[in-house]
RNA sequence: AGAGUUUGCUGCGCAGCCGCGCGCCUUCGGGCGUGAGGAAAGUCCGGGCUUCACAGAGCAGGAUAGCUGAUAACGUCAGCCGAGGGCGACCUCAGGAAAAGUGCAACAGAAAUAAACCGCUGCCUUUUGGCAGUAAGGGUGGAAAGGCGAGGUAAGAGCUCACCGGUUGUUAUGGUAACAUAACUCCCCUGUAAACUCUAUCCGAAGCAACACCAGCUCGGGGGCUACGGCUUGCUCGGCCAAGCUCCGGAAAGGUGGCUUGAGGCGUGUGGCGACAUGCGUCCCAGAUAGAUGGCUGCAUAAACAGAACCCGGCUUAUAGGCUUACUCUCCCC
RNA sequence: GCGCUCGUGGCGGAAUGGCAGACGCGCCGGUUUCAGGAGCCGGUGGAGAUAUCCUUGAGGGUUCAAGUCCCUCCGAACGCA
């Protein structure tokens, strides 16, 4: 990823889960918050042992890391960002997780508005 | 043909585009190579490695339990012995000691480690019954004094004898041994040690968040107090001199190593029934640090259990499908 | 990584190796009331032929006998670094 670095630290989790603007749909929850750090942004995932074991698991961060990363040209900068997977994240098809990503995103307003675009 | 026992293996692969960790190269655009398991799991054992304030001794505690071997070691493995199950191939077994001692054995039953309720026999008594002898018979129970026959007796009893069974000891033969077989001899004794215990053998503790180093306004270092102090798994002896709090003096997180060449893999020869050992050749095969293997498309597309975190040897548990070794029983045909 | 504890009717929670489910809450039926509550009385794991059988997270073992002892799994909660 160019511009995205991973995050780790448990009190920016924490303001997230307190502070920052979020959505749920039916494969993740998605957390926003502007940071301080300009042009870079902070994606952290979260997926707890409700979810299955370590190779469901793996599958599932795989997944969306990967949705991410589809999505990432359209992301604005300078803001933090975690993702809660949820139980169909693991099922649906990859293509249903990449548009209900987008929409959750649009709608947190962190997707640039496209030139053009009515 | 049917039913069954058993051995070992595999458990996705290829191509295209985009993307990730590590290593090397780089004209800094990128390129090349490589990248999860048989259980990586559970953490049930054993070992390496590191550190400790570890000389060490005793007690306590823990583990193991047929024999011989294998191994770095083991609670693992191999072969054998014994016991149990199965017609059989074969499978299972914490498989030392109950004759060192203690405990426990509910209910039932007269009585549970010792015995007289009924019965049987003798004597006394008018009868009811009393005294004595007796473990053959009765019922209870998981277990009731070894089984059966004969002798014997008032009635009976290993009281005596024959046979059988178990058992203690000795001897002989075979075997390294566990043990097996035979002879003589002693005895006839409940079970339980996954109850305490005894016997034999083994065990220092903690764990890679160990530990070492670097950077840092805070390091290092020093003073005072706790003091019959702290540490050494628990306790005692012994040993060591450090630990906590506070003050000079004000606190939060980082980086690097450890980290992968190893009791290593593969092939092959030799020794051994085997576990395994060893010679030669050859190969280098993940090393992350919120944690790398994913997404899409095609090949008929369905495809289990499941993800390394210091490393090895085992055990246990999970596992769709496919392949495979050696055998057994029954029926039919020749 | 290391270690400790627990699992029993619908719920909480007892039970020396010896009749499993004490006790409390809840639930059901009855009584009382015009009606409800409270009180009082009785019942309450499952199957079944109404004899009995199966039940202490699951599966094995030891024992005459296991909720209890031993082993292996499953699940939950907790402690230390």
């Amino acid at each position: 990823m160019i511009k995205t670095q991973s995050l780790n630290e448990n009190h920016r989790f924490r303001a997230l889960y307190g502070r920052g603007k979020n959505k749920t749909g039916k494969a993740m929850s998605v957390y926003v918050m502007r940071n301080r750090l300009g042009k870079v942004d902070r994606l952290g995932l979260t997926v707890s042992k409700k979810i299955g074991n370590a190779v469901t698991r793996n599958h599932v961060r795989r997944r969306i890391r990967e949705a991410y990363r589809m999505l990432e040209p359209q992301i604005k900068d300078g803001y933090d960002i975690v993702i809660v997977a949820r139980h169909a994240s693991e099922t649906m098809l990859f293509t249903a997780l990449t548009d209900e990503m987008k929409s959750l995103m649009t709608a947190l307003g962190v997707i640039k508005e496209e030139k053009g675009d009515a």
